[in-house]
DNA sequence: CTCAAACGATAACGATCGTTTCATTTTAGG
DNA sequence: CCTAAAATGAAACGATCGTTATCGTTTGAG
C-alpha cells in the first residue's frame, strides 16, 4: 500500500470518504466526488490506497473506532448496570445528531450495497457486527446471567431495527421507541426463548 | 406506457425482475441480466415500460400484493387476537423460505440503494411502509386499545430489525428472537412510553 | 538552499450500463 | 391463410465510472 503518503492527505481523503459514505453510500459515491471534496488528485488517491474499496474500508475502520469510543463514553456516563446496557441507545442518538447527516448505518448500508461485498469490506462489516454482539453480551452478563447471549441477540435486532427505520418514509418513529422496547426486554431477561411458536 | 405488449411478455419480465430484485438488488442489477433471464429483447422491454425504474416499480408493486396476501393468510390462520397480531412473523418466515433466495427486504433494499429514490420507486417504498404501519395498528387495536399506535411502531422496529439482521455476517440470529421480543411487547402493551430516559 | 518525494491538474483508457434504432422473424386473431 | 402487431437479434449511442499515465508544481527534511 502507499507508504509514501502524507498523513494530512490520508486524513483529507478519509474525511471526505466518511462524509459521503454516511450521507450517500459506498456504491453510489463516484470517486471523482470524493476527490473533489477532499481536494486531492486521482494519482494521489491511488498512491495512498490500492483501490476505491480499500479507501472505503479504511474509512469504515476509522468510523468503527469513533463509534466504539462514543459507545464507551456513553457506558461510562451510566450509573448502573441497567444504564450501561442501555447506553448503546444513547450512543446511537448522539451519532445520529452529529453534523454530517447520517442516512442510516454506514456498515449496514455498505453490506446492502454489494451483492457480496469485496473481502476487504466484508471484514469491516463483520468487525462491526461482531464487536456489537460481543459488547452487548458482555454488558448483558450482569443483568441476564446465563441468558446474556439471548438478550444480546434481541438487542441486536432492536438496534438494527432502529437503524433500518431511517430508510422508511413518512413520519419518523419516535427515537425513544426502540429504547422503550429494550427497557422492557432488560426487565424481563428470562422471557426470551429461542423459538417460541414458530410456524411449521 | 406500453399498451401494445403481450401479457405473457410482461409476466416474464416481472418474474425475472422480481428474482433479481430480491437476490441482487435493484441498483446492482444490469438490464442485460434481466433481459437474459426473461428471454426478452431490449426493444420489448422499453415498449412495455418507460424505463428500468418503471419496470422495477411494477415488480415491487406485484411483490407488495403477494406480501399482503401471504400476511392476510397468516392472519386468517391465527386463533386469537394475539396470534393475529403476531402473524406478521409467520408471514415473514414463510417469505424467507420461498425458493427464490431473499437477501433481506426488496423495499428496504431499494430504499437503501438510492440516495433519494426516483418518484416511481419512492411511491412503491412508501406504500410498503404505510400499509405495514396501518395494518399493524389495526391488528393491535383489540389488544392495546389507545396504545395501538405505539405498539404498532414498536413492532415496526422489530420487523425492520429482523430484516436488517440478514445483512449482518456471522451466525444468523435465531428466527424466533424477533417474535419472542414481540410477544413480550404484546403482553405489556402499556409499557411503551414515547420517550423514556433519552439523553440530553 | 537543495533536491528528492509528494501532490495537483488534466486527459485518456477500457469497461459497463441504460437506452435507441432497424431490419427480420414470429405470433395470434379475423 | 393473411395481415397487422409484437418480439427478436445485434449493433451502436452517449454517459458514467474506476483506474492509469503524463507533466509541471509544491512541499518539507537535511
Amino acid at each position: 500500500m502507499g507508504v509514501g503518503t502524507r498523513e494530512s492527505t490520508r486524513t483529507k481523503l478519509l474525511d471526505a470518504t466518511d462524509e459521503l459514505l454516511f450521507s450517500v453510500g459506498a456504491t453510489h459515491t463516484p470517486v471523482d466526488q470524493i476527490l473533489e471534496r477532499a481536494g486531492v488528485s486521482p494519482a494521489t488517491l491511488y498512491r495512498a490506497y490500492d483501490s476505491k474499496e480499500a479507501l472505503i474500508a479504511a474509512a469504515l475502520d476509522r468510523r468503527h473506532g469513533a463509534w466504539l469510543q462514543a459507545w464507551d463514553e456513553a457506558v461510562a456516563r451510566a450509573a448502573d448496570e441497567r444504564g450501561r446496557l442501555l447506553a448503546v441507545f444513547d450512543a446511537l442518538e448522539e451519532f445520529r445528531r452529529r453534523p454530517d447527516g447520517a442516512r442510516w448505518c454506514a456498515f449496514l448500508g455498505t453490506a446492502a450495497g454489494y451483492v457480496d461485498p469485496p473481502p476487504v469490506l466484508a471484514a469491516a462489516i463483520r468487525q462491526d457486527s461482531d464487536s456489537m454482539r460481543e459488547r452487548l453480551r458482555h454488558l448483558a452478563e450482569p443483568l441476564a446471567g446465563p441468558h446474556a447471549v439471548r438478550l444480546a441477540d434481541a438487542l441486536m435486532v432492536i438496534v438494527s431495527g432502529q437503524l433500518a427505520m431511517r430508510l422508511r418514509p413518512g413520519r419518523p418513529v419516535a427515537s425513544g421507541t426502540a429504547r422503550a422496547v429494550a427497557e422492557l426486554l432488560v426487565d424481563h431477561p428470562d422471557s426470551i426463548r429461542p423459538s417460541s411458536g414458530v410456524i411449521s
